[in-house]
DNA sequence: CCGCAAAACGAACGTTCGTGCTATATTGCG
DNA sequence: CGCAATATAGCACGAACGTTCGTTTTGCGG
């Protein structure tokens, strides 16, 4: 979980002189922005320079080619997925309960439209899986990553007793990270909300199944899971 | 199931004329192949045009506009889908055994990489699913038809009394989508060729649960699938 | 207040993109 | 055999791409 620090020397120089930095903060949160939307390469430097009204070159020296523009950007992106659904989920006490957060949270994280692509990295991802480079390695890595914290979530589910010893945390973790991806893509091409039901009722389901007793509280209870999800009636999106 | 045929009048007109619709049918075969790799975009006209030694303005003349070009392709690689999977899952009599089918047949289809960048729609639906416009409408709906067509398969397994009533078509529909596509994401990232095992199993587990007692011998016995599925134990591939 | 490095700029490079226009092969039919 | 329709090629266009270069602006340390 620890991010590769590259090219150190460069940031520890700008950390004194802060303005470099701050810019730099600035681009790349409309990268992330740009790119969720249109992909790591349709994310183009003069319309990157546009948008902050800047001029392409003075953008451009800060990353030194367009590939470093992208890594950076995947890492930032890292960083709001890091924040605003590891971090949620790690608030509960690690077992079942932890384990549905990361579900719920990550359900909630395309629904909120923390980026306007849906998951950035479901969509990066897909963009990249077919061409070599250090952008796709970069992205397989942080999904293996996310892989890796819900396989080890249902391993500690089971070692708290909550959770049936003879499920394969890997396959467990497969299938819930399928589901939620199901979701993502079912909303970003139909933007049928409905998937978001679909894909929690699917996850609960699943779960349920291999609960123990003492798992079975740290769940929520069968109605349906936290406040009102049920839509008010209104029309669908798009 | 019916293909939308536009632009009757050219296509017309070119049935007589024999020697435009096979370069034609050539172009677009070479299209599908670079489209399902690079995405619909990376598909360049100068490189397909390379690729068939032949000039730009030439194979351009074909369709009128990259638009066009790109509705083709997808029309081209929907023939492959419904050729390589709903065709021949449709050999088995409808009920579970056919829904069991295009589960089946469907993840083979992404093994056997029939196209080379894995499932043709699930990278164009990634790719165009933020941009409004005629290929993005295409591509959504060829999916609808897919999710429709395993719905219709939960809805007659029930018919036949093989799968359990209470169950909702399209929230099954739904899960056996995410599954399969989570294994063709594992597959196309990471290489990972245990996905299919791992969506199989998924897939047969929750079949399993809902099947009826007439319902269950159309599913393979619990061993595994069909003849061999666990690899020559040698290295992964990638 | 000066000096100097960091930061931003403007203009241009060479490519490649999609798309026209015009001319030349190639073909099927009368 | 010749003519008209079709198919392909050649060439050029304007725009956008990533990238480089030399210059100007900015702002802190001495």
């Amino acid at each position: 979980m620890t991010v590769p620090a590259k090219s150190t020397e460069r940031a520890a120089a700008r950390a004194r002189r802060a303005h470099g930095e701050r810019t730099r903060q600035a681009i790349l949160e409309a990268a992330v922005d740009i790119a969720s939307a249109e992909g790591l390469e349709g994310l183009t430097i003069g319309r990157l320079a546009a948008e902050l009204s800047m001029s392409k070159s003075g953008l451009f020296a800060h990353f030194g080619s367009k590939e470093e523009l992208q890594l950076a950007t995947v890492e930032a992106a890292r960083d709001i997925f890091v924040r605003e659904v590891v971090r949620p989920a790690f608030d509960a006490p690690k077992g079942l309960a932890r384990l549905w957060g990361l579900c719920d949270v990550w359900l909630e994280y395309v629904r909120r439209e923390v980026f306007r692509g849906g998951c950035f990295f479901a969509a990066a991802a897909a963009e990249f899986d077919g061409r070599p480079g250090a952008v796709r390695d970069r992205v397989a890595a942080i999904m293996k990553e996310w892989l890796a914290v819900l396989g080890r979530s249902v391993a500690e589910a089971q070692g708290e007793g909550q959770l049936d010893p003879s499920a394969d945390p890997a396959q467990l973790a497969f299938e819930l990270n399928a589901l939620e991806m199901g979701a993502n893509w079912a909303y970003q091409l139909h933007g049928d909300r409905q998937a978001f039901a679909r894909a929690r009722a699917a996850v609960l389901e699943r779960l349920r199944r291999l609960a123990t007793a003492e798992g079975l509280p740290h769940l929520p209870s069968q109605g349906q899971g936290k406040g009102a999800r049920r839509a008010p009636r209104g029309k669908r999106k798009r």
